[in-house]
DNA sequence: AGCACGCCGACT
DNA sequence: GTCGGCGTGCTC
């Protein structure tokens, strides 16, 4: 040993097995200055007799220290530093005279307890145990571990998505002893509504007698599916196995957990959103840890839950853009509940109305299996839909004076007498901008050429940009003088509306006020895509489907499929054409979108652009990763990537540079500067060749300089 | 990212 | 002979 501080001279007596490492581990331990007394604290007397390395994920996001560290575990703490506990060490000290000093105190897990380590150096103590309690057990760090691969992501990130923020009180257990789990529910559920899908009872049955079916389910219109969601949950349960379903909202969230609480009672399944609060959700997510619950419901964050013994995961509304966590590294609960699946050879579920290309995917590789109705019962099941081209102008001035043509005035006029209409705005807020009202060209600012916008009431209209109010506009291009709003807000609608309808409440749903559902009686409902109302009974009697063009015109790969998707969410609240239900929406009847919506077909939809993908080699026929940064940077990065041989580079081409003054995108280029951006492309089979290839050359690129920061993004959604 | 170490020039 | 510039590399 030859460690200036080694002190082999004088060894410690009564080694236990582990060599020369083992002996340094206990002189670096004596000669540590132990830290600050705290509970729980280290004070410096002996180390763990058994196994006194702990191997520690340090909760740092920083991609290039994106490892495991070992550290030495002192005796009074090897009973509570367990794998999966939550500690904190000392990290990112230097040496200086044999003395380990500096370093922030950091939070961390330890992943393992090992009887050496493999780090010539000196180990540093444990600082502090914060908590016994295993939140990151091998499994869940597995799924970490995956997910932070599929995404070229730090573990780290995955792992602070997953374990949520620790609330003591939430740990300690009643005094009367630990709970049992309840046992499994004693038969599986009836098919009940699942009936009318020809494979259904057969994929309950499957559950149930703990096979592991994997399906995409294209759900009828109505108000079945939270019923049917939960009934797949409960016959993975009588399997004696868990089970797990991600919703897109809290709304969706509580419906399948009524819908479960009616078939199983309460007590076998636990719902998981953010409005329950930090401690009662952490409260919850631990009874998942220590399976004293086998069943999870909730929103994005619980696709990680620590389900034991997983049945089936589900998810309901893949398409719906708040399945993707926002927070680096964005992974997206479809994929690693596919990731879960694949890894745990449970069932899966994927649900919706509309259907997403990745859906089309799972059917036609034939990893999954279609779970449809038959074309009979859709059309029983659906409303009518007819559509309104933007050239329909309105004849009647009633229905001029609420913006609407003719069709869609008469059909809501028709339908108020029967119960409830539906108005899906695209967006919320008030007009958002202007256009002329005779050559429709957008209204711009005299002075700076800014996109207009209405102010609210009889205000002039005032300029996006230069903020100037525009008193006498007039159209540059046609010299016309009357304004329009291009994009019309739920407020204004809802005021619009109610003008023409006086007789009628006019109720507004958005993401400020969100309704859950409304009564069975005429009524207006004014909403935003998602924040949609139920409408008791039998749905709503009609549904409108406002500027469709202003959803369908966004350059985006998915505009298509998301129109369709909100429109058919929307369309399914409506009640069945054979009771009268009507849906008009308001977009080119040529479209493609369009004419699934009329069609109710969304699988066909997706299987067409699917097809259209593979053709262009786009994602999900291939793995995208996008990488954006300052020209060089990016240069650099792609030269310096081992790339999988069958990988293919895009670009660079260079982002468009963002005004200044205007806010910062997050993770796109700081106003007035130049960013380009490259997409790397491979085949299905290369994706983790490709994700772990940008990871090694960004970490590598980060440990040189902190400077030029790269961005890499798996799956990226905006490619146009 | 921090933070320490190290090898050069200007000062006492 | 000593202080401090920040270039380079590590963090158990």
């Amino acid at each position: 040993m030859s460690s200036e501080n080694g002190r082999s001279d004088r060894p410690p007596a009564q080694d236990p097995p582990g060599g020369e490492q083992l002996a340094l581990i206990r002189e670096t331990v004596r000669r540590a200055k132990p830290p600050r007394a705290r509970p729980r604290t280290w004070r410096g007397a002996e180390l763990a007799e058994r196994d006194p390395v702990a191997r520690v994920l340090v909760d740092k996001g920083l991609l290039h220290l994106d490892r495991l560290f070992d550290y030495a575990v002192p005796a009074a703490m090897d009973a509570e530093a367990r794998p999966g506990a939550r500690v904190r060490v000392r990290f990112g000290a230097g040496e200086r005279g044999g003395r380990r000093e500096g370093g922030g105190l950091v939070n961390g897990f330890i992943v393992e307890r090992r009887a050496d380590s493999d780090f010539p150096g000196v180990l540093a103590p444990i600082a502090q145990v914060l908590s016994p309690e295993p939140v990151l057990g091998p499994g869940l760090l597995r799924l970490c571990q995956a997910v932070a691969d599929r995404y070229a992501g730090a573990l780290a990130d995955v792992v602070q998505l997953a374990v949520p923020p620790r609330m003591a009180r939430a740990e300690k257990t009643p005094a009367a002893g630990a709970p049992a789990a309840p046992p499994p529910p004693p038969r599986p559920p009836e098919a009940s509504s699942w009936a009318r899908y020809p494979a259904g009872p057969g994929y309950l049955r499957a559950l149930a007698e703990g096979e592991s079916p994997r399906a995409v389910w294209t759900a009828l219109p109505g108000p079945h599916w939270p019923d049917e969601l939960a009934r797949a949950l409960a016959a993975a349960l009588a399997s004696g196995r868990g089970a797990l379903a991600v919703l897109p909202d809290g709304r969706a969230a509580a419906r399948v957990d009524a819908a479960l609480t009616a078939l199983v009672g309460g007590g076998r399944h636990v719902l998981l959103t953010a409005d329950a609060g930090a401690e009662a959700r952490y409260r919850r997510w631990l009874a998942v840890n220590r399976g004293l619950v086998r069943c999870v419901v909730g929103t994005r964050a619980a696709m990680f839950a620590p389900v034991h013994d997983l049945g089936l995961v589900a998810i309901w509304d893949d398409g719906d853009p708040s399945h993707r966590d926002p927070r680096e590294p964005m992974p997206h609960a479809r994929e690693v509940l596919l990731l879960r699946a694949a890894r745990d050879r449970c069932g899966f579920l994927l649900g919706a109305h509309s259907g997403t290309v990745e859906a089309a995917q799972l059917l036609e590789t034939g990893w999954a299996r279609p779970l449809a109705a038959d074309r009979d019962a859709v059309r029983a099941s659906a409303p009518l839909v007819r559509t309104v081209g933007d050239g329909d102008e309105a004849r009647d001035p009633a229905a001029r004076a609420a913006r609407l043509p003719t069709l869609a005035w008469s059909t809501v006029r028709e339908a108020l007498r029967r119960g409830p209409v539906l108005v899906q705005v695209p967006r919320r807020g008030y007009v958002p901008r202007l256009a002329c009202d005779r050559c429709r060209e957008p209204a711009r600012c005299a002075h700076c050429s800014g996109p207009l916008e209405a102010t609210g009431g009889d205000a002039p209209p005032r300029c996006g940009w230069c903020g100037r109010d525009t008193p006498g506009w007039a159209c540059a291009e046609c010299g016309g003088t009357r304004l329009r709003g291009r994009v019309f807000g739920a407020r204004r609608t809802a005021e619009e509306l109610g003008r023409a309808f006086p007789s009628v409440p006019v109720r507004t749903s958005g993401r400020d006020h969100v309704l859950d559902a409304v009564p069975d009686r005429p009524a207006l409902v004014v909403s935003t895509p998602g924040a949609e109302p139920v409408a008791e009974g039998p749905g709503y009697a009609a549904a409108l489907l406002l500027d469709g063009w202003a959803l369908l015109s966004r350059p985006d790969l998915r505009a298509g499929e998301e129109a369709l998707r909100r429109w058919l969410d929307a369309a399914a609240l409506v009640r069945p054409h054979t009771e009268g239900g009507t849906v008009v929406v308001m977009a080119e009847p040529t479209l493609r979108p369009v004419q699934a919506l009329v069609r109710w077909d969304p699988a066909g939809y997706a299987r067409r652009e699917l097809a259209e993908r593979a053709e262009l080699g786009f994602p999900p026929v291939s793995r995208m990763a996008a990488v954006t940064g300052p020209p060089e940077a990016v240069a650099e990065l792609l030269a310096a990537a081992e790339l999988p041989p069958d990988a293919e580079v895009l670009g660079p081409v260079p982002l468009p540079v963002p005004d200044a003054g205007r806010p910062r995108r997050p993770g796109g280029p700081p106003p007035g500067e130049r960013w380009d951006r490259a997409l790397v492309r491979v085949p299905p089979g290369s994706g983790a060749a490709l994700a772990a290839a940008l990871r090694t050359a960004r970490a590598a690129r980060l440990a040189r300089r902190g400077s030029e920061p790269v961005r890499v993004r798996v799956d990226p959604e905006d490619i146009g």
